[in-house]
DNA sequence: TAATAATTGACTAAAACAGTAGGTTATTAT
DNA sequence: ATAATAACCTACTGTTTTAGTCAATTATTA
């Protein structure tokens, strides 16, 4: 997997929905107002989001889209391997310069990272995010998703 | 931090280093040619590494690189961040979007993911991959970092 | 039927990544 | 002394990714 301000973007919106999701349906425009993030760019996003099952859309006036899961079922791991799609599935490329014996010389110490962010990534929940926010802020919530947070970039 | 090929090339020079280094000190040229990696790019990396005092240089012939501290002083992290400089010290900016309270909504999240990357990664020596390597490579070690492992670009 | 809002596709500026090219300086061996 | 070695330094390049824009289409509801 692969970690960027992209991941973080749908993560940030998923969440956003989670909260404000309860008779209607939630729009692009408002995840957008809230959360600073250009609606275009949203549009691309959920475009994934959709297709791997995470949301359900629904047109016209009043639509908008509804997590598609129970939120204890989505773990923040499905949403950033959604939206970001991971090219290097092959491993060592199946091929060319890494040997099935010998492999490259921090090949283990790599793939052993990988799951240890994979293992915390996919333990915490939608649900999880919803509660800690929900206790965070008491009173307003204040949303300010842009350039917060160390610039983070994993490919696993 | 943030963890790109670069960081895993300058880990791979930095182990070879390490294998390698006996009674002289050894050159980039010789890694470049082991590891597969280009001199250029060799020497970008190393400008880093010993200005952050990982690595120690010898100039004219028989001249070379040598680590410059004990192997079990020396970690992954270390190494990582020498090479790959992150810009965003300042958190969230410093101004702008993210409140001193409220924060962005995943802030948290990110920045607890991070401390459980540089956990790892500070945990990992410099001596605990040369045993690694040394204990699989018995007879004789393939060397191909080239494209090898999975894609991995964190940023903490 | 008009407004809403998702859906799609192509296109763009900026940054980062990975690498190249060409030169300068210090040290050693001849 | 001088030639070879190898670190050191600066600037430049092509490609990919990121983040975003723009413009159009389709489905739904008031």
């Amino acid at each position: 997997m692969r970690l960027t301000t992209k991941g973080r973007f749908a993560v940030t919106a998923m969440l956003d929905i989670a909260l404000y999701e309860a008779d209607k349906p939630v729009t692009l425009a408002g995840i957008s107002e809230r959360q600073s993030i250009s609606l275009s760019y949203l549009e691309q996003l959920f475009s994934r989001l959709r297709k791997q099952g995470l949301v359900s859309s629904v047109r016209g006036p009043g639509g908008g889209y509804r997590i598609a899961r129970a939120h204890q079922e989505i773990s923040v791991s499905d949403i950033i391997t959604a939206v970001d799609e991971q090219i290097d599935a092959t491993q060592c490329g199946g091929n060319e310069n890494c040997h099935d014996e010998g492999r490259c010389m921090t090949h283990e110490l790599w793939a052993s990272l990988n799951s240890k962010i994979l293992d915390y990534l996919s333990g915490v929940s939608l649900a999880d995010m919803v509660e800690m926010q929900r206790k965070k802020g008491a009173g307003t919530v204040v949303f300010a998703p842009r350039k917060c947070g160390s610039e983070a970039t994993i490919a696993a």
